[in-house]
DNA sequence: TATTGTTATACTCTATAACTATA
DNA sequence: TATAGTTATAGAGTATAACAATA
C-alpha cells in the first residue's frame, strides 16, 4: 500500500521525514517483516502451519530428543508461549513427547514420520516463498543483511 | 537467548538446518525485529506510546492535514486498526480531528502544540534506541539494508 | 456505486505471575 | 532452592465483514 504515500489529496509525496521515520532502520524492518510475515501465511496456509508451529518443526527435526525448555531458548520465545505450539504439533501426531528418563521433569521431543514428511513440503514452499520475495535482493546483500542482523540479536541480548 | 544454542544438554550445538531455517532471511528478519520491537517499547514507554501512535503521530507531525484513510495507507495498516490509534492521540490532546469541508466524510488530521511537544522529546529517544541497537553495523551496511528493504516492500506489494 | 470512518470480531504473537512436580 | 512444564491472563499487532454517512 504504499503507493498511497505518491497520491495524497493535494498531489504532494507523504513523508517519513528526516528528523523521524525513514531514516530509521528499525521502521523499514518491520515494514518488510511484515511483507514477509503476510507471504509466509499464505505459504504455510496449505500445510496447516503457522510461522511458529513451523519454526518449532524445524527445530525438533533438526534437534530430535531437545526438551521444550531448549526449544523455547532455540526459538527466543517465553515458555509457556510454547505449551500450546507443541500441544498442537503433538495433537496432530507431527511430534512425540516423552519423559526423559534421567530427569523425569523434562520432555524429549522427536519428530514422527508424519511429522519429517509434512515438514519436508512445507520447506520447499517456504523456500519458493524466500526465493519469490527476495529476487530483487542479491546473494551478497542476503548474507550481509543476515549477518547484520545476527550482530544486533547479539547486541540486543547483551542490553 | 541464542545462548541457549550452545548449551544443549549433550554437549552439541543446535541447528537450524541448512534446508530449513538459518540461511532465511525471513528467519532473521523476524529474531531482529523481536529484538528492536522490544527495545522499542521500552524506550517509547516513558512517553505512553506504542510502536504504532509514534508512527501515526511522526505522520501527522510530517503532513498536516492527513486523512484516516491516507494515514492508514502511509502506514500500511487497515482502516479499522486505525481508528483506535487516532482515538488515543486525539483524547490525550496530542492531534485534532476536523472534517474537511470539501469531503464531509473525511477528517483532517494536525498535531496539537503537545504533540509536536512529545514527539519532539520521544524522536530523540527513539534516535538514541536507534544508535544503541545498531552502533555494531556501520552506516553504509545500514543503507544498503534499508534499500532492500525498500524493494522487499515494493515487490510483495505487487504480489 | 464508491469511499470515509466505524463497530465488531477473531487470530497471532508476546510477556508475566503463579502454580505442580521433580531435581 | 532451582528447574521443567503448565495455567491463566493481558497486551499488542493484524485482518475481514458489515454498517452509516457522504460523495
Amino acid at each position: 500500500m504504499v503507493k498511497a504515500l505518491n497520491t495524497p489529496r493535494n498531489g504532494a509525496t507523504f513523508q517519513a521525514s528526516e528528523a523521524s521515520l525513514r531514516r530509521l532502520l528499525g521502521y523499514h524492518l518491520k515494514r518488510g517483516f511484515n511483507v514477509v510475515q503476510a507471504d509466509l501465511t499464505r505459504t504455510l496456509k496449505p500445510f496447516d502451519l503457522r510461522m511458529l508451529t513451523y519454526t518449532a518443526l524445524a527445530f525438533i527435526v533438526d534437534n530430535p530428543g531437545l526438551s521444550q525448555s531448549q526449544l523455547a531458548d532455540a526459538m527466543d520465545i517465553e515458555r509457556p508461549n510454547l505449551v500450546i505450539i507443541v500441544d498442537e504439533l503433538e495433537q496432530r501426531e507431527l511430534i512425540t513427547r516423552e519423559r526423559v528418563p534421567t530427569d523425569r521433569r523434562a520432555y524429549a521431543l522427536h519428530a514422527t514420520i508424519q511429522g519429517h514428511a509434512l515438514f519436508k513440503r512445507a520447506a520447499e514452499a517456504v523456500t519458493h516463498h524466500e526465493e519469490r520475495l527476495f529476487s530483487a535482493i542479491d546473494p551478497e546483500t542476503r548474507a550481509l543483511m543476515i549477518a547484520a542482523l545476527e550482530r544486533i540479536q547479539k547486541h540486543g541480548a547483551d542490553s
